[in-house]
DNA sequence: GTATATGCAAACAATTTGCACGCCT
DNA sequence: AGGCGTGCAAATTGTTTGCATATAC
C-alpha cells in the first residue's frame, strides 16, 4: 500500500477519537486538513484501512462506524443518545469453546452490544 | 391498529421462517399470496410489526432481517455463507447485572453475535 | 514510467415518503 | 363518513464505482 497524505489523515482521525465516527464525521474533520478531500475517497480510505486491520469496522443499525481499536472488546450503546461506548468483558472467550462445542461452529469474533439506557440520561428522565 | 391483508400476510410469512429474511425476500413471498403488494407496503408494515413487538429487527451489516423470536436470544453468523442461525445462551443475563455495576447502565437487551466458520464450511475446505 | 490514489459525479442499494385512491370499522 | 392502509413513483441516505488526472516510488 501507497502513502498518501489522505489516508495518512483519515487515520489518524480516527485514532483521535473514542466516539467510534462514520464516514461522514470523518470526512467533515478530514477537511480541515484537506479542504478539497472528498468522500469518495473518504470512504475508499476507511474501508482500505479496515481491511488491513488497522481500523475495526462496526454496524450501528444500518450505518458503518469505525473504531482505532481493534481488540477485542464490545460497546454500551444508549437508545437516548445513541452514544456508543467502550466496554471490556472479561472472559468473553470461554463463549467460544462452549459454542464450538454445542454448535461446531468456530468462532472468529464475537460483536456483543448492549443496548440501554446510559447513567447520564437514566438521571434526565 | 386496523386489520389489512398484507399485514397479516407479512407477519405469516416472517412467522413460518427461521432464515432471518430481509424486506425483499419477504417481498417476493408476499407476491405469491398478494401479486399487487408493493415493497413499500412490505417495508411499512415490517416497521410497524417490529415496533408493536410483534417481531424483532436485527442487523446484519446494513441491512436489516426480521425475526419471529422476540425472545432473548443471540445468532451465530458464518462468514462463508452469511446464514444467520439461532443460539441460546443460558445466563447471559448477569452481564446485565455486572454492566449495570461497573458502568451504571440499564441493559435492557444485549445483541451478541458470532462470527465464524460453520459446521458445513469447515468441512467444504 | 507505471501503478496506485485522488476528486468528481454518476450509479447503486436499502429504505422512506408524498400523494391520490381504496377499504376497514 | 372518516381515517388508516395501499400502490406507485420519486426522494433520501449511505456507500460504491468509472473515469480522467495527479502523485508516490
Amino acid at each position: 500500500m501507497r502513502y498518501s497524505r489522505q489516508r495518512n489523515i483519515i487515520k489518524d482521525i480516527v485514532f483521535s477519537t473514542n466516539s467510534h465516527p462514520n464516514a461522514d464525521w470523518v470526512y467533515h474533520e478530514a477537511k480541515n486538513f484537506i479542504p478539497s478531500i472528498s468522500l469518495g475517497t473518504v470512504y475508499r480510505n476507511l474501508k482500505q484501512l479496515s481491511k488491513m486491520g488497522i481500523i475495526k469496522t462496526i454496524y450501528d443499525g444500518s450505518v458503518a462506524r469505525f473504531d482505532w481499536n481493534t481488540h477485542p472488546h464490545n460497546h454500551l450503546k444508549c437508545i437516548e443518545c445513541g452514544r456508543i461506548t467502550d466496554i471490556e468483558i472479561e472472559k468473553t472467550n470461554n463463549f467460544a469453546e462452549k459454542v464450538l462445542d454445542d454448535y461446531s461452529f468456530d468462532v472468529h469474533d464475537i460483536e456483543v452490544t448492549f443496548i440501554g439506557t446510559c447513567l447520564e440520561h437514566k438521571n434526565n428522565k
